[in-house]
DNA sequence: GGTTAGAATTCATCAGACAACCTGAGATGC
DNA sequence: GCATCTCAGGTTGTCTGATGAATTCTAACC
């Protein structure tokens, strides 16, 4: 591996990005020091302030970290990959099972925990959903909203925020799923697609029973996971 | 909101720091420009290379980006926060819960799509998990190992790598369990807790019994739940 | 073998200089 | 009046050099 003089604007970027890849190629694994500012300025034919601020970047983004008269340190090999950026890699299919299993079981606990508030916020949101219907970005926020206060009456806030993520990462997939739908001819023209499952859905949660809200519930999202497929 | 100068070590950590609080407190928006560099090194009272290493810090951790003769501009107001943290930050019962629900559902999915291959590695992991007895760390790891086969076996990535967060967060609260489960003297002194349910698991994922391996998985996970809760 | 002091190494900070880029205002041409 | 061009001022990008602060290493001494 050799190392040219960097002469491309920014700098800095170039640089930074250049460590980043030794990095996670393995050249410095996790606790060991990277060379000196003056010798990767040398190596990477560049001063010593632009080497400093790279490894300044490097520092923010939780790769490195600076001892003084000591070196600069490889503490993680890799930026940690947040929920969201895993999820926009992965297949759609994959991520929709997720999610639906997630609710699967947050259905079933709703049914065990909800309060009244919390049927009060699904039936608003029910009669919401339907009225969003002709519009398919209101519809589809409304069925978010839906989806999203069912997991909430589980009352479990790291379920309701792993919920959410996938929630908001689905959200241009939703839109590209109804159009699916429209093109395979399965909504006809007037009818709320599942309003019928999404009140079966409210109503076991309202009579606490689990195991029904867990099936209907179930069975509501494999017919869409089934369309995904497809 | 006053700025006295920086004079404590070292200045750009604590500069980084000084305008990240501004920006996560909505001095700067979305979208925004920084005040210039010369302009930040005189409110901050510090050197403009020192400013400089400080927004090379937060471009680094995604909060601002720097474009030549415009400014440096605000992109995010906060860094992401990623699930890991998300997890550290939340009860260990909610955590316990979320993870367990996941597995029951992985389960399922594992008696419908276990290969093989699946049911080999799932075999040993129940062999070296029940050789660990008696070496707390090593049976965590083992328990660890065996609980991943069963979700890997499910096919489904996203879910794999999910249900690793949750592993990985939750390892040091699952040795403070084993602590606990010994305090309360559930545990025989030469018996492997659970291994009868963990075999049941096998079991049933080999027999392709989704249901079963439902109902065996919540059952046993049930039991170190009710521990946490207690 | 343990301790101490000094040298060497390394990062931290500042100042200054020049280059490159962007933006907005004013002038010019059609 | 509108479109285009030019220029000045502002801002970031990069480099150099100097000094200070912190850590590590080495040699001398007890």
């Amino acid at each position: 591996m050799t190392f040219g003089p960097l002469r491309r604007n920014p700098l800095v970027g170039q640089a930074a990005e250049r460590l980043r890849d030794q990095i996670a190629a393995g050249r410095w694994p996790i606790g060991t020091k990277l060379p000196g500012e003056v010798a990767l300025g040398r190596e990477l034919g560049i001063g010593r302030s632009t080497v400093r601020e790279a490894i300044r970047a490097l520092a923010g983004a939780g790769l490195v970290e600076s001892r003084q008269g000591s070196g600069v340190f490889v503490i993680a090999t890799e930026p940690t990959e947040d929920l969201t950026a895993r999820l926009r890699r992965a297949s759609a299919v994959e991520v929709y099972e997720v999610r639906n299993l997630i609710e699967v079981r947050a259905a079933m606990l709703a049914a065990e925990r909800r309060t009244d508030e919390d049927l009060a916020v699904l039936e608003a949101r029910l009669l919401a959903r339907a009225a969003a219907l002709g519009d398919d970005e209101a519809y589809i926020d409304a069925d978010i909203a839906f989806h999203a206060a069912i997991v909430a009456a589980a009352h479990n806030e790291v379920l309701t925020d792993l919920f959410a993520v996938f929630q908001v990462t689905m959200r241009p997939g939703l839109l590209d799923l109804l159009a699916a739908m429209d093109a395979k001819d399965l909504r006809a023209t007037a009818a709320d697609p599942g309003a019928d499952a999404h009140a079966a859905m409210v109503a076991a949660i309202r009579a606490g029973d689990a195991a029904a809200a867990g099936r209907v519930t179930e069975k509501e999202l494999e017919v869409s996971l089934r369309i995904l497929r497809d």
